[in-house]
DNA sequence: AATTCGGGGTG
DNA sequence: CACCCAGAATT
């Protein structure tokens, strides 16, 4: 339930709309999964790939995704190591085995379609808060609120006036973004793209182009002359980590189709993906261990493989 | 709220 | 070389 304050908000900021949806319409990239003849399967693809992953390294594997695989149906009928292969170096391997597990719910329980309903979406392997809004939003029509982390800093900027969100969504975030939303259907769900659009190509979060922006008189962060964010917290490094270890085995099945276990430490020392580090027993034990658990591999009989 | 989970382009 | 990217699931 909105608060006075939230109403008031509105009233300042609803004089944001336009200067983003005319830049919107000038100035927006022609991706295909924004294409009208775009299927709801075609942007569900998209949103699950674009997770922490930069459209320029999406767009040839969703290409060649969707010509394999171009309905829900073809993914759910589809050999996971297939899957796996085409999925190829996008990252977080587990989202194409949830895209699969969600494609077979999708035939399951929506009869082979992609649901509309936000509610369904969420339900769907892989989908969280984020991805069904996109969906119900971008495929649907549905104006759903659209947060992700250029919509999270824009905001912080344009309106709050920090240079950074924090760490996490916060539901006063999440309140305001909603107050943000144009009232008509058509333009909510065009206001989604856009800010998020905006947030991609000017308000980046290294260094922003102000001198670009729609919103360049009335940010809330350049008029306090834009401040440094908050230190960051420092993230996990990578090198030597369990995840570059997961990563160096994937890499080493997809090019050999099959690892000795035994030879696992050559098969992933010629793929070049671990530099110089060279990962103690207990880790190769843990990032196989993982790897396995995870339904990524399968050990038959010391064959390292990816699963049927 | 904090962690884990890839990979690669870029300032 | 640190930082960031259309997040989700788990703890």
């Amino acid at each position: 339930m909105p608060a006075a304050d939230d109403v008031t908000a509105v009233d300042r900021h609803t004089d944001l709309h336009e200067p983003v949806l005319a830049w919107f319409d000038v100035h927006a990239r022609d991706l295909p999964w924004r294409s009208p003849r775009c299927s709801a399967w075609g942007v569900l693809v998209s949103e699950i790939m674009l997770q922490q992953t930069p459209v320029v390294r999406v767009l040839p594997r969703w290409r060649a995704w969707l010509a394999r695989w171009p309905a829900p149906a073809d993914l759910a009928a589809a050999d996971t190591a297939e899957v796996l292969t085409a999925w190829d170096r996008l990252g977080y391997p587990r989202r194409a085995l949830r895209l699969k597990e969600a494609a077979q719910a999708i035939v399951d329980r929506h009869d082979g379609q992609v649901p509309a309903d936000p509610q369904a979406l969420r339900a769907l392997p892989g989908i969280g808060e984020y991805t069904a809004a996109a969906v119900a939003s971008f495929a649907f029509g549905i104006p759903e609120t659209v947060v992700d982390t250029n919509v999270r800093r824009v905001i912080a900027r344009a309106v709050t006036g920090i240079g950074l969100p924090g760490a996490s969504l916060t539901r006063a975030e999440m309140r305001l973004a909603q107050a943000l939303m144009p009232a008509r259907t058509d333009r909510a769900n065009r206001w989604n793209a856009a800010v998020m659009e905006l947030g991609a190509l000017v308000c980046t979060a290294r260094a922003p182009r102000c001198d670009h922006c729609p919103l360049r008189e009335r940010c809330a962060w350049r008029a306090a002359g834009s401040p440094a964010a908050q230190t960051p917290a420092r993230r996990q490094a990578w090198a030597g980590t369990d995840r570059q270890v997961r990563g160096a085995i994937m890499a080493a099945v997809r090019a050999d189709g099959s690892v000795d276990r035994e030879g696992l430490a050559a098969a992933v020392a010629k793929t070049g993906r671990l530099g110089s580090h060279r990962p103690a027993p207990a880790q190769w034990d843990r990032a196989l261990a993982g790897l396995l658990d995870d339904g990524l591999l399968t050990d038959q009989d010391g064959r390292l493989t990816f699963p049927r």
